[in-house]
DNA sequence: GATATTTGATATGGTCCATAACAATTATCA
DNA sequence: TGATAATTGTTATGGACCATATCAAATATC
């Protein structure tokens, strides 16, 4: 709906579009009111979003994974023998969208696909041991770098109020 | 990263993959486990704004409003007279992007281009009598459709702060 | 054993986002 | 003043993500 989301170069950040207000000697036109914007749920909460994502890609630019890709991981990690059907829909991927992703990964070596023995249809997803060591990274950099911060800035009690919320939402509403 | 958000026809509805346990007689899969998936921010955040976001769909499909030109016309009508550079910006919206978004409102009448006389290479943005009436109904459905809706979830203290944190991981974070 | 279903895959189109480049206009400043 | 730079709206274009239809191989159903 609303803002940019490359993080790394110029893009558009949103705020003030009247820039800072007044510098020098020049006219500045006044900073554009936001009204009922800044309180309407969905715009507030795209921007969160596109924020989290921004600083989650800078946190993983060492490991070059995408939140989607290290959801990936981290569900297959949780559970293996799973095929491709079930690890998609999980993440509301589907699965022709799924196919390049994995791709992606396996060129990687950071997952692989095993011809099941049971239904030669299906192929099981499971972690490499490159695939595991680098979730494993990933993870500390997520806490470390990312949720961290969001002690930081809320405390740790709105933190778990927060992701509670979000949950119910995804789920309830 | 993850879900989908068409929310009129099928697409993939996350949640339990292996469908709904065990109906009948049939073998059926294990759940997957979500695991830290669950506590991921940025998981949980896109997950709920999908959702947000395809409610709104829903509660504007008489007036065919999507959430970013609610915010552009909110935006507008709040702050009249500003031209395309810095209402676009202010929403985080690239200006080559916000020129087919807006020749979408121009040709329904909801808002109107205007040449400024001060500035001849900008354009004056402003509501049209019926932009102004689309608007007025499309804040009623959103506060008793939708934003409603969060409050008989959530209660109304915990959706205000949750307004709150949300809109500080956008501006903060 | 014929038919239907499932799985992974390909092809394709839509939407959104980002960059480069352009003409018209305005600002800068030598 | 006049040459140059910057700004505004616009077009063209490519990438990322999402969704549907369709297919062959394998399996399930009857």
């Amino acid at each position: 709906m609303t803002v940019s989301r490359t993080a790394e170069k110029s893009s558009e950040k949103p705020a003030d579009a009247g820039k800072g207000r007044k510098d020098a000697g020049e006219v500045q036109t006044e900073a554009l009111q936001l009204g009922e914007l800044s309180e309407q749920l969905g715009y507030v909460l795209k921007r969160a979003q596109l924020k989290v994502f921004e600083n989650f890609l800078r946190c993983m630019a060492s490991l070059q994974l995408t939140p989607a890709q290290f959801s990936v991981l981290l569900l297959v990690e949780k559970n293996p023998g799973r095929n491709q059907t079930e690890i998609a829909s999980t993440l509301g991927i589907l699965r022709p969208n799924f196919v390049a992703m994995l791709d992606n990964l396996e060129s990687r070596d950071l997952c692989a696909r095993i011809r099941s023995t049971n239904d030669r249809r299906s192929h099981i997803l499971v972690l490499t041991d490159k695939g595991k060591a680098v979730l494993a990274r990933a993870k500390k950099l997520v806490a470390t770098k990312h949720e961290a911060r969001l002690n930081d800035l809320l405390g740790q009690a709105n933190r778990e109020a927060l992701i509670g919320m979000l949950s119910k939402i995804a789920n309830e509403f």
